[in-house]
RNA sequence: CGAGGUGUAGCGCAGUUUGGUAGCGCACAUGGUUUGGGACCAUGGGGCCGGAGGUUCGAAUCCUCUCACCUCGACCA
């Protein structure tokens, strides 16, 4: 049959028709996750939850070498313990589950399934905590949260999600805010070095921020189709919920004190933020430090002689610095398989048959760019380790050229517009710090605040004056329209 | 909560108007020929037609009731 080649993988639906099916497509196709009974939760599949452990692994890592500890708290928070700070209720009440049954009776009291453990950390720390010796208090939990929403994509926003919760205490303001911001340094570190996604990072808005913080920081990524994804939050809480749970202890100078108190943390969304940052029509492109499989090795014309030999030598080679898999499945063609390891996001195709042997070579081909490169078998490690490395580079660049050619500025509302519809991403303008300004925006445009950028990032554009009421402004933000 | 839609094999669907043996494509299994960008032939397995009740000699198909999911709106952030 005369069945036109193309590049193209068949299942996949391509972004430019309609992203968010091509989102769905490329999630269930390459079986990173599937559809469970119960609407809005997710499985995560062998392969997504490999991705998982592996930037699970680098934020581990960071948050153990500047001093934190692991602990585990309990899935059920009793109502009397998320209804005691306000504003904390507020923010969260509408997406509770709760437990009211346990072994057949009604319980007494109402059990909520954690939206986020701030209450019951606080309760726990209010018992544990008498003196400014025991201070920094710096532990973290691994661990999900539930929070009912109504309207659900896996990854990005479902009922129950994957994450990690800091929850520290300090003596004194200073070091709170310099632990909000140290973990926020790490989120974007590992972000930009591990996922290869650039941020943008800053504070939120106080209509943005966490019920029951005094400031919440944020980073945000721009994804292919020009929305903002809020990858990560560190919150500094202040003495709110130290007040609240009566956490006291004895300062240096003998006297009862409240610590002050931070949390931070990231979820399993930062696996969306990959797909949707680096992916492309042919499906998933991984970046090398987190790809579960690094380099896939494919037999060509595997029956003869000598092939899979060669193919297990190599993998075994690899082995030692890699993680590497022989795709030595009988009964697909070679280029079943290279679309099959091209959709699932692979690194790096290592291509060996008969003439390949014969010359001492193998083929490298590069998922991000298509490349073919011939490689001598001598030297296979050193090109794969360098390979990988460029590669690993090549996304972090193509990431932030992407979201610089989708950044613009505007000096008021009718260009604002213009902007976010013809060139959808982050819109630089001036903001005059009010509410209705902020709220307006939003109503107009669909764009919310995504940060406001710290000192160092920050602008004076069209001379100062807010994008929406034309007052003068102090700060220069980030708006985007967001997942 | 309102409007509309869909439930048939693991997935995607046809069949329902006009009641009469449960179908197709993909996937899966077996054998053979293939193997450098999604090969082909042959054979085979797989179904309480979302659930309950009714009409009928006979129901995937008609009627009633229910459940689930999807889209849009409302609500909510």
């Amino acid at each position: 049959m005369g069945k036109k080649q193309t590049n193209q993988v068949k299942e996949i639906t391509p972004m430019a028709v309609d992203f968010p099916q091509w989102y769905t497509d490329v999630i269930s196709k390459t079986e990173l996750v599937d559809y469970s009974p119960v609407k809005g939760f997710m499985v995560i599949r062998p392969y997504g939850y490999a991705i998982w452990e592996l930037i699970q692994g680098a934020y581990d890592k960071r948050f153990k070498e500047t001093g934190h500890e692991n602990m585990y708290f309990p899935l059920l928070i009793p109502e009397s313990l998320l209804t005691k700070e306000a504003e904390h209720v507020e923010g969260f009440a509408p997406e509770v589950a709760w437990v009211t049954h346990g072994g057949g009776k009604e319980l007494a009291e109402r059990l909520a399934v954690r939206p986020t453990s701030e209450t019951i950390i606080c309760s726990m720390y209010s018992k544990w905590l008498n003196s400014y010796r025991q201070l920094p208090y710096l532990y973290n939990q691994w661990c999900s949260v539930v929070r009912w929403e109504k309207t659900t994509r896996p990854f990005l926003r479902t009922s129950e999600f994957l994450w990690q919760e800091g929850h520290t205490l300090h003596e004194t303001p200073e070091e709170a805010q310099e632990e909000t911001m140290k973990m926020l340094g790490i989120y974007r570190e590992i972000a930009e070095s591990h996922l290869a996604m650039p941020m943008v990072v800053g504070r939120k808005s106080d209509k943005e921020k966490f019920a029951g913080a005094d400031a919440t920081y944020t980073m945000e990524a721009l994804m292919h189709d020009g929305q903002a994804l809020q990858s990560g939050t560190s919150h500094n809480l202040g003495q709110h919920f130290t007040k609240a749970f009566e956490i006291t202890y004895l300062d240096r100078n003998n006297e009862q004190s409240f610590p002050y108190h931070t949390s931070w943390g990231v979820s399993t969304r930062l696996i969306g933020g990959v797909i949707m940052v680096h992916g492309d029509d042919n499906g998933l492109v991984l970046p090398p430090k987190i790809a579960p499989i690094q380099v896939v090795v494919i037999p060509v014309a595997q029956h003869k002689e000598g092939v899979l030999d060669k193919a297990w030598e190599i993998s075994k080679t690899l082995g030692k610095d890699f993680r590497v898999k022989v795709d030595d499945v009988e009964g697909y063609s070679p280029g079943w398989k290279f679309n099959q390891w091209e959709m699932k996001g692979v690194p790096i195709r290592l291509e060996i048959g008969p003439r390949d042997i014969e010359n001492g070579q193998c083929v490298l081909a590069r998922r991000d760019t298509g490349e073919k490169i011939p490689v001598s078998l001598d030297n296979v490690s050193q090109a794969v380790a360098d390979l990988l490395t460029e590669i690993q580079a090549n996304l972090f660049d193509k990431a932030l050229k992407m979201r610089e050619e989708k950044t613009s500025t505007a000096a008021n509302i009718d260009e604002f517009k213009k902007n976010i519809t013809e060139n959808p991403g982050f819109v630089k303008a001036m903001w005059c710090g009010e509410r209705s300004c902020e709220d307006q925006i939003k109503e107009d445009t669909g764009a919310s605040i995504r940060c406001i950028p710290f000192d160092d990032e920050q602008e004076v554009l069209y001379e100062g004056k807010c994008v929406c009421c034309g007052k003068p402004a102090q700060k220069m933000a980030y708006f985007a329209r967001a997942y």
